[in-house]
DNA sequence: TTGAAAGCGCTAACAC
DNA sequence: GTGTTAGCGCTTTCAA
């Protein structure tokens, strides 16, 4: 787009000058009726329609007044998959209810994570930041801080001096793998998502767990790993398949997994969407669900209950956790806070007791 | 918030100062790097580092490029809604595949369609704006237009002089009565979405099909009627439900519309999620689908192939829709384009032969 | 009630 | 390669 306005701009002094008056009050006919007369005003205003003059330049505006009536939302994934993605939807819809009352506008800008396209956060025109979901290397954070803007991080607990909203994920994560043990199964496997952003997909080893880069699906790991591990189970013989977080990478992983021997007969999925595609692989292969294999999801995302077997998940306030963050973005500056949102084990239809073989 | 950045604000002159160099030099260190040797640059940048300059202000530098490197995205609804909507989703995900490469933010404007609120839009510091399903009676509208900004509207192929993207809706409903009808559907019952912002859910009648303010909602009823009409049906015989676009919507409009004798052997939903809460009602009600009950939705969001029965419905290009959209703003600004995408009935296992009796 | 003046922080010509 | 100058369009004291 060109970005350049192709009318000719017009200004409040334009308007004066047509009117005989000063800027002062054009200005003020726009931000403080109280301070001249109705008439004057009305004059204003119509002449104002008349030049097809829209009110004052937002940006003049801001410089002065210092205030953006916006605040930034930077994803730590690229903004198509963030809008198909039930979990950040949701999150989105959380800010979108705290700032619609509040006539906050909702700034979302795009990284792509690529180096060139820093210069967006640099750029954004916003008086506060929610960071959601970035990996812990990434220089969108620095970035963002670098700012000095109020800042909200989500799922990132571990930056300080920053306010965040999270959730315990290794004990989410523990509670569900514990699910699973309680019911009998002993041979589990995990679909894990992109755990480092670089487009890996396949199975997981120690070197790759190593290099991990969003520390609240690593502690995901760790959290059923923790489980496995109590039950006596080593952990390093369940086998991780890594895929992209959509359906179809839940699909292909729960295929990869179930075609091992011994065939598992849970499956622990890093989020709703890969036990969904799970749930379709176990279709393809005409095993079912919970019978013969047991899934178990995490978010509860609304879908989790709209497909059949509805699906056994950790639930986690998604959209609630969009709201506090835009809480504590407007109502709390200057302060750090950083809240730990509960979790719960929703037991559905795609977990049950392990078969007996 | 407190709007003010708490901070003392750093500027380009005191790092000039610092350096005992001009301002002009230090912004050709951010902006221009091949306007000064490397070695200064290096200096400005490590002491703008030093004394916490993030380069340069966003707002004072739009004031001078007049360039916000920001499109606003203006609903005709409420944005909590807006995020809820898979037909908004999916279109705000066009949006973003388009605007994520040319880096360029998207600006999500609140208005909760009060008055009060519209100064949102008068404020809004973008270069253009994607106007998406406004009633033809919103000042929301109207207030775009006078930023005198690119702008282009969806769905709104009514509005003169502006480019819009579009469907033509009126003759993809009348294809979609026509399926049920040429199924042999004789009893046909219709779930309307708000067809006018003003909450009310209920029966419709005459008058309220005359006060509707959402053009392309009243094009598919007059498209359903259309084809009831062309089948030798008197579309005034036909009951339509209006509801708020939620599955709960869906499901006590099909309730009511199944609760009539004689019953409808076939629902015509404005949306896909009227659609999926109608199924449900047939569900609770012991009706099979599609053995006693035909239902064919509208828009085909990716939910309508993950439920079962897969729903019929009208296919419209959602995701392109977006990205149509952005792409006129960004690309061919000063051009009013106006572009009617295809739709396509997509028949699934929710449609089916009307049963005999 | 209204107006004059100052300046928000920056960039773009142009001159050196 | 670097500095000078002149605003961008607005709001805000403060004075009339």
């Amino acid at each position: 787009m060109e970005r350049n306005n192709a009318l000719k701009s017009v200004t409040l002094l334009e308007i004066a000058k047509a009117l005989g008056i000063s800027r002062t009050t054009v200005s003020n006919a726009f931000n403080r009726p109280d301070q001249l007369s109705c008439e004057l005003r009305d004059k204003i205003l119509a002449k104002a329609k008349e030049i097809g003059y829209a009110g004052p330049n937002p940006t003049a505006r801001m410089l002065r007044t210092k205030q953006a009536g916006a605040i930034g939302v930077v994803f730590g994934e690229s903004l198509p998959y963030a809008f198909s993605d039930p979990v950040a939807i949701a999150f989105l819809q959380g800010i979108a209810s705290v700032c619609e009352p509040a006539k906050v506008s909702l700034l979302i800008i795009p990284m792509a994570m690529s180096k060139t396209a820093l210069n967006t956060i640099q750029q954004a025109v916003v008086d506060g930041f929610i960071v959601y979901s970035t990996p812990n290397t990434d220089e969108a954070t620095a970035h963002v801080l670098a700012r000095n803007l109020p800042t909200v991080a989500v799922d990132r607990p571990d930056l300080h001096n920053v306010s965040s909203v999270s959730i315990n994920d290794r004990q989410a994560a523990y509670i569900a793998a514990a699910h699973l043990i309680n019911c009998n199964h002993k041979r589990l496997g995990i679909i894990a998502m992109e755990m480092r952003f670089d487009g890996y997909e396949g199975t997981v080893n120690a070197q790759r767990i190593k290099t991990a880069t969003f520390p609240h699906l690593l502690a995901r790991l760790q959290g059923y790993q923790d489980a496995i591990r109590e039950a006596g189970i080593n952990p390093d013989v369940i086998p991780i398949e890594e895929r992209l977080n959509r359906e179809d990478g839940g699909f292909t992983a729960a295929l990869a997994l179930l075609n091992r021997t011994p065939r598992p007969t849970g499956i622990l999925a890093m989020s709703d969407r890969l036990a969904i595609g799970a749930l379709r692989a176990a279709e393809t292969l005409g095993l079912d669900v919970p019978t013969d294999l047991s899934i178990v999801g995490f978010d509860d995302i609304p879908l989790a209950t709209q497909i059949r077997p509805r699906l056994t998940t950790i639930r986690q306030p998604l959209v609630e956790k969009g709201a506090i963050a835009a809480r504590f973005l407007l109502e709390n500056v200057g302060q750090t806070i950083c809240q730990i949102l509960p979790t719960e084990l929703a037991i559905r239809e795609s977990s049950g007791i392990a078969p007996k073989t």
